[in-house]
DNA sequence: CCTGAAACCTGTCTGC
DNA sequence: TGCAGACAGGTTTCAG
């Protein structure tokens, strides 16, 4: 489920949910399910050191949830299939609630809920640092910030002679940007995903400056997208122009929308919206 | 520097 | 029904 809107909606409920909120919750005790999902430290460094925690406040940049703490810093990657809930510890009976099918890695606060980290692929990762800085240092700009104009996308196209597509989701190119939300702003913009990025014109960059930020946009409103059994709760997926909608209409035209392979992932364009020659 | 393949994992869907 | 193969919202590493 993660790309940008996505992580950013979590990150929103976690930090001023419905029913709950995390930041002032101190940890009691943790417990790690599944080794591999603890990028850094080791297991009995990050065990010891985290009860007695405090959150101090939930923050996301590019596909990474933060979690400061009063002292050190919790990333979490959801990868592929990672989700993270918040719940009561404990059954009606007062036993310590049983895990569910796939969690990873369960954090109890001192108020007698729980976050947990759920992820059937296994493919997310936790971090516990002093500095978030050691992780995301390589990682680019956010496409929603001021930071990022239309000029700074376009120096950085121009610098790489590389398929559009796959240099998007490069997360040391721009932070954020996903499957989904690639194919849905190329489309938007009319630029063919395996356009060589040094090749576009100004005005196809400023289109594709203007389509990333509305995709991304819109996706937060919609609360990002539910897809098969992963995701839940955003309606992103009713606005798709083109993502997953292999031999339906494209939405503009009316041509057929096709799925080809662009570095390595399935890609969905419309050939005469986007034509790999402009 | 760029591209493609493979690896890390589990689950679902499709076609024979 | 069973089974093989493709495919899935991500990232890293390695070969050419």
């Amino acid at each position: 489920m993660p790309e940008l809107p996505e992580v950013e909606t979590i990150v929103r409920n976690l930090r001023e949910g419905e029913n709950f909120s995390l930041p002032g919750r101190k940890i009691q005790s943790v417990d790690l399910l599944w080794d591999r999902t603890l990028a850094f430290p080791e297991r009995e460094n990050f065990l010891t050191r985290l009860p007695e925690r405090q959150v101090a406040g939930v923050e996301r940049r590019g596909k990474y949830i933060l979690l400061r703490l009063d002292q050190g810093c919790l990333l979490i990657h959801l990868r592929m299939s990672g989700d993270v809930r918040v719940e009561p510890s404990f059954d009606v009976d007062g036993g310590r609630r049983a895990s569910a099918l796939h969690d990873r890695l369960l954090f109890y606060f001192e108020d007698a809920t729980r976050l947990a980290f759920n992820d059937t692929r296994k493919f997310g990762r936790v971090w516990l640092v002093d500095s978030p800085d050691q992780v995301l240092k390589d990682l680019g700009p956010e496409p929603l910030s001021e930071d990022f104009t239309a000029s700074l996308l376009a120096e950085g196209l121009r610098k790489h002679k590389r398929q559009v597509k796959p240099l998007l989701l490069d997360q040391s190119f721009l932070a954020g940007m996903g499957n989904i939300y690639t194919d849905e702003a190329l489309h938007l913009a009319g630029i063919h995903p395996a356009r060589q990025s040094d090749s576009l014109t100004e005005e196809e960059v400023d289109r594709l400056w203007a389509a990333i930020r509305h995709v991304l946009s819109e996706g937060i409103r919609q609360n990002g997208s539910s897809i098969d059994w992963v995701y839940r709760g955003g309606g992103f997926q009713n606005y798709f122009r083109v993502y997953r909608r292999v031999g339906l209409p494209c939405p503009v035209c009316g041509t057929k929308i096709v799925r080809v392979v662009v570095g390595q992932r399935g890609t969905h364009f419309c050939p005469l919206c986007q034509p790999l020659r402009s």
